[in-house]
DNA sequence: TCGCATTCGTCAGTCAGCTGATTATTTGCG
DNA sequence: CGCAAATAATCAGCTGACTGACGAATGCGA
């Protein structure tokens, strides 16, 4: 509580600090942080059986659709750091599940693939996905899903610049 | 679904996989988890000169109308781990912005208090915080702002019973 | 009063995400 | 052509977040 009475000029500082506080639980990023994390611990649940994470499940999506990419484009797809790809990969490659490949003509590049495991996995995985999106915006009134789905990818993409791991301009 | 369906139909699999993976950006799960990143990178750049994390802000907010607090209930309070908040309130301890006492009726609780230190840079980084909060909603139409926090508020009240972190019911 | 469940804090271990720096390799320009 | 700049991937190191497990302390019921 108030705990340093003395210096008034302090006091007041403080005051106005206070009450700009009590909105902590209004602010966006507040809210997105505490949503993640549900996001999170809901996808755990529902993809428990696979023992992925969202960010492995993503990564295995892009390479069904684009077998073969190299880690920095995949990077880009995901919006996800260079080097937190590389980690993922070598996850995923030590379970079997991916493979990487490197490039006769640019031998910087390594490739990667899913493996016949890692594909079945996918296929597998595609409605426990679609359960935990599903689960997460349930409570909001279905003719407000849209809508909301809409105002996230705006924010996404209007501030695509940000951070190390941009996003492929959609 | 259609799961379990026989060899050459392994390809026929592969394409409705293929399909649903396609829908990767607009899920809400990808989403969150994108904008909550872009949150982070644009909270560390308003708030560069203190050289705090968003969950060190809420700490220190939490404790600026709260001081005293014990760790559990805090981290009730922003909805973290208690691993977490112990280890967020051992390193804001280490830079002198909080200490934490032993209470003599129950041996078991430590109490948590910003310094003078920590409380002046409370202070000063309100303005931050703002900044960094309005940059990441600027983008959406001003009319549609309120709407967009009050959708998540409600989806974060909605799924609090979601993993080890709970929220303080609020 | 004793014993056991509960609670608080912490440790060990894992994963995601970032920065900064390093190693290879390729490319481009003077 | 040759060397500098750019690029791909990785390493080291940090923070946040979670789980599982543990010791210490408390509290409550038999």
């Amino acid at each position: 509580m108030l705990r340093h009475v003395q210096p008034t000029r302090r006091a007041s500082v403080s005051e106005r600090a206070k009450r700009m506080a009590e909105g902590l639980f209004k602010r966006p990023g507040f809210l997105i942080r505490r949503l993640h994390q549900i996001y999170v611990a809901m996808y755990l649940q529902e993809c428990e059986r696979f023992g992925t994470t969202p960010v492995q499940s993503s990564v295995m999506q892009v390479l069904l659709i684009q077998p073969g990419l190299d880690q920095a484009t995949l990077a880009a797809e995901i919006g996800v750091d260079r080097t937190t790809t590389s980690n993922v990969l070598a996850r995923l490659e030590k379970r079997g599940l991916i493979k990487r490949e490197a490039t006769e003509d640019d031998r910087r590049i390594r490739r990667a693939f899913l493996t016949e495991p890692g594909e079945i996995m996918v296929g597998e995985m595609q409605a426990a996905l679609e359960k935990a999106h599903s689960r997460l915006i349930a409570p909001l009134p279905p003719e407000e899903r849209a809508q909301f789905i809409r105002q996230l990818t705006l924010l996404v993409e209007s501030n695509n610049d940000e951070g190390r791991a941009l996003l492929r301009t959609l």
